[in-house]
DNA sequence: CATGCGTCATTAAGTAATACAATTTTAAAA
DNA sequence: TTTTAAAATTGTATTACTTAATGACGCATG
């Protein structure tokens, strides 16, 4: 009856995920605090207009990513925010618009630091031939966009750059990462491609490194890499 | 606030979370290939002799992990791994015996390196005066452990340690390493704590590097201490 | 009388079974 | 070739029953 997600309309998503986005956004606003216990199924199912069957997978969803914990008889409650996982992508999108998005933006860019040079580290020495010669086909495609450039086009790129270094890691580990950095320019536009000719030039470094399984200036360049190019942003205390 | 080891064996006994485990693992072993269709949900249902409910309730938590995706009249088909959360703590227990521990460890070892350094600097700046109170008191407990030394109580409170760490970086993205941390720690028992004395002296350094507020110096300890202590390893190539 | 223990009722989530709707591929038909 | 229909599969709804945890009540015991 109460459609209380009427914003997104027909966006073709199920049910059940439109419900947990619903959900998930009150609980990350800080609207469902940390600790309480929400509404019973049946309640919520009044409230969303929804059946139980719908419901309960949306919870399932939302247990899935630590935001909730069901007990019989106790209810569903709200677990503590240490335990949400802020790497899960969907999660990441419905942070969207909660918090201050130049804030989270800084913080990604306080792991990119962590993560990305000891990527590149390790692709240059675990990179695959086939992931090499990959590499220097989306450098080509890098270059060609900077001469006649759009940034949808390169943002399309960087992000593929990127994540195949992580792919090229073979570390399981890193893989995530490919796809929490597409979802992050996605939702939050980072605009960290104003000066394609200037960060060419950078990911030129990049790849030539890894190319020459030189992992030690992979992490080097990478590293100038993030000080430099993210730069627009208001530096808050540099670690 | 020790609270999940009851929750997490109550809803492991889940039998949506048993089903999803079942075929979570199939597909980790790599039984159910990436891009194939799984049997349809009544297949499935027979399969496991549970209902559509609880078989349902288990695909939406393997979809939430990027393990599936499910779209009317396809089926639903295993992704590529790529997409797969490899930093859902969940997903991380379910790799249980499924790849060769040391070479998962070594890994995992790969990911500490880059993130637990930067953890550090960062805490050394933004951890507030609680959290730094927190952790003295946490050392002064690591302290005590090493006089009568007991291996599953230093392993409790070397874990409370680094988690403490992640949430003083006061940023979003380290607080599920937290997590992770614990989780591989628990379920793939890494022995890195057999000398607990010479850890001790590398925990104080990081200690006090973080409590003075210089991150470069907590950086480069923390670096020197997963360089060190996590050593019985047989080193790859070391990046 | 006070304390401790066990039983039982209550409540909310967990599971089951069934029916129907929505979606999209496939193929048949105009 | 285009349109339309049909079939297969997931999506949603409804209802009923089961399991588990809490609290309250009552009984027994000190």
């Amino acid at each position: 009856m109460t459609n209380n997600f009427s914003t997104i309309s027909t966006s073709s998503r199920s049910l059940h995920v439109q419900v947990a986005r619903s959900i998930a956004r009150r609980i990350l606003a800080g609207e469902l605090p940390q600790g309480s216990i929400v509404p019973n199924e049946m309640a919520l199912c009044e409230q969303f207009g929804v059946s139980r069957t719908a419901l309960r997978e949306a919870i399932k969803l939302l247990t899935s990513k630590g935001l909730l914990e069901s007990r019989p008889k106790i209810g569903t409650k709200v677990v503590h925010r240490a335990y949400w996982n802020f790497l899960d992508p969907q999660l990441i999108e419905w942070m969207d618009g909660i918090s201050d998005s130049e804030v989270f933006c800084t913080q990604f860019l306080g792991l990119r630091r962590a993560v990305e040079p000891e990527a590149c580290a390790l692709a240059a020495i675990h990179a695959t031939a086939e992931q090499r010669i990959e590499l220097s086909e989306i450098f080509q495609r890098m270059v060609k966009v900077t001469e006649n450039f759009d940034l949808d086009t390169w943002t399309e790129v960087d992000l593929s750059f990127h994540r195949l270094i992580f792919n090229a890691t073979n570390n399981d580990f890193y893989l995530p990462f490919g796809n929490i950095l597409t979802t992050m320019f996605k939702t939050f536009i980072l605009h960290s491609s104003k000066h394609g000719a200037v960060c060419l030039n950078e990911h030129r470094l990049i790849y030539e490194a890894i190319m020459a399984g030189d992992s030690a200036k992979a992490r080097s360049v990478s590293a100038d890499h993030l000080q430099s190019s993210k730069h627009r942003l208001p530096e808050l205390e540099t670690a």
